[in-house]
DNA sequence: TTGTACGCGTTATCAC
DNA sequence: GTGATAACGCGTACAA
């Protein structure tokens, strides 16, 4: 007993066979109350927990779903002041996944980096979700032969060649919409800029359409390229606002593909004296925490995140149910939030 | 070839034995070339990734560590405002894992409840973490009996018996002193309060004796118990600003048992027409991101949530190491953050 | 109601 | 360098 007890040590110590330890286990079959109690108290002696690797292999089923999203900060240990925007696609899809019964199993990594580490959660599990940009596309439908894959916020068909990943992705056209229509018709601006973020980013490309189709819609001149690049962060947003300032007349109103690089504009062009909104609105995207409560608020597209993390448990749990359906696309609908960095008075809702 | 491709397919389309599919795999033993190709060919074509619960079952070893945190929502989907503190603990144990080769399963659950969660998490990992308040203490001395725990930010021996798991606490003592005598030394206050957590809370209770160590030795007097009582949110925090309010002369100062009740103190104060600090000054605890971000900005104590998940997973591997090795208590520093709502002036740092 | 015995898909230990 | 084969610990027919 130098090691771990199993079903056998258990059996023997109750004086049963191991099938009756299962069945006790189980619950699911009929055993007498004494020789259960005598079970259980073997149990509780040697500590036993049934090895969950012996019970997958029989079942055939591991009851653990995967989760792989990118790592953002690479290896170095973050000063704690970071907060991702997944972190609440995490909590939707373990509340999802656990409310099916199922656990979820968790590993960041970087495009190409750490194939092993994935295609360990994708062995130990019995459905897999990613977040765009995680893991190269052919390795997601080699995995997808064995267990469903959902993919999160990625575009569709993107990459894809044998069209087995289902998708859950968010309305990027329609908010980027949404919120350049609002700026023009409520706000009557008529000089406004994009701001992408990378060059390759397929959301960036969308949200800009979105704007590109909100200028068209009210007559405006539409831009066949943003007129400005970051790179979705904050400080990416800082270098475009020195940009802006340096070229002289800036526009009077600033859509930025992301949250992050709205808040590096803003702080920046604050700092150089300009006021937003006044002198010019400026919108974000995706709804972080933070831009709730600066000052001015953020006037934002949010994103559903929590229940990117359910819709994907759920699109996993239907094509286990049917392995041949067609391949799906679920598009989250996603919600406009007028804040005060657009021209909208602050909200009344308080900070906290 | 209805099911998922075993070993025994790739070894057969490959025309060589299992062992070889093995061994290419892994990758430790040397195959030949034209081998090695046609077996990876195989693998490619029927699109095979290794069973986890096989290799697990073999190898004795999982490669999986656990995390068990509490949810603090039950079932309810929430609206996408929460940043949980645990947020941080969970990236800052990935990436250790990851760095260890192990990948990470997470469940929450309520504390006696989602018992077969737990299990099954337990008998697929080779090591678990678990927040304080999750899971049953004599349960985790049972799965203790098999794999080593570490349980995160509890009061250590609380419970125990068996004095088997091992610790990661924060100085909650010493930095509930440090920030109460910050606001006896510094800014000359004399009639200050603490704003208890729930009574049970181990973590209020180490804060608060911290509180009167700090009274003490300044030569104030010292309250036996909490002045008020919350419940660690910011509704509880509002319900205590009322009865501030209408108890007639209010503290100069409240030292407050987390974050979240400060926050609930402060707006409704301020709502009362009370100014912070010059009325009252105001502090929290655990360094929660918003806090940062509020006007006047949350004095606090950070607690290094991030390496909370770190240092559990040292303390995992040096038990595996070492399984006989008494348990260790290993306590974290804090550090203390003067900002605005105790009275110092809002710190130079930029929001973002 | 309980016990026996085989299979689940790997790795590892032998021979060849 | 490669191929048989025996564990690994648990479900689960099937038999008793």
């Amino acid at each position: 007993m130098g090691s771990t007890p199993t079903v056998y040590d258990v059996a023997e110590r109750a004086g049963v066979s191991t099938a009756t330890v299962s069945r006790v286990l189980s619950g699911r079959n009929p055993v007498l109350s004494p020789t259960r109690e005598k079970v259980l108290a073997a149990i509780a002696e040697l500590g036993y927990v049934p090895s969950g690797a012996a019970k997958d292999l029989a079942a055939r089923r591991t009851g653990v779903l995967g989760l792989c999203f990118p790592d953002l900060v690479g290896d170095q240990d973050i000063q704690g002041d970071a907060t991702y925007w997944y972190d609440e696609v995490i909590r939707g899809m373990e509340r999802a996944a656990r409310r099916s019964g199922y656990a979820v199993m968790i590993a960041a990594s970087h495009e190409s980096d750490d194939i092993d580490l994935v295609l360990g959660v994708a062995g130990r599990s019995d459905g897999l979700v990613v977040l765009a940009h995680t893991v190269p596309v052919p390795m997601l439908e080699h995995i997808a032969m064995r267990i469903p894959v959902v993919m999160l916020a990625a575009q569709p068909g993107l990459g894809e060649v044998a069209h087995v990943l289902d998708h859950v992705s968010v309305a990027n056209e329609t908010g980027a919409y949404e919120v350049t229509a609002h700026l023009i018709n409520r706000h009557d601006h008529d000089r406004i800029a994009f701001v992408a973020g990378p060059p390759e980013s397929p959301d960036s490309f969308r949200r800009f359409a979105g704007f590109r189709r909100a200028l068209d819609a009210c007559g405006l001149p539409v831009p066949s390229r943003p007129e400005f690049h970051g790179d979705f962060t904050t400080v990416g947003g800082r270098r475009v606002a020195e940009q802006i300032l340096a070229e002289g007349t800036p526009p009077r109103a600033l859509v930025c593909a992301n949250d992050q690089t709205a808040i590096g504009v803003m702080k920046a062009l604050e700092r150089a004296g300009l006021r937003v909104p006044e002198d010019v609105a400026i919108t974000g995207f995706d709804g972080i925490q933070l831009g709730e409560h600066l000052r001015p608020s953020l006037t934002t597209v949010v994103q559903p995140m929590s229940r990117l993390g359910t819709m994907a448990v759920d699109l996993l749990k239907q094509r286990m149910a049917d392995p041949k359906a067609p391949s799906r696309t679920v598009e989250l609908p996603v919600r406009f939030e007028p804040r005060a960095s657009c021209g909208c008075s602050e909200a009344a809702r308080p900070a906290a």
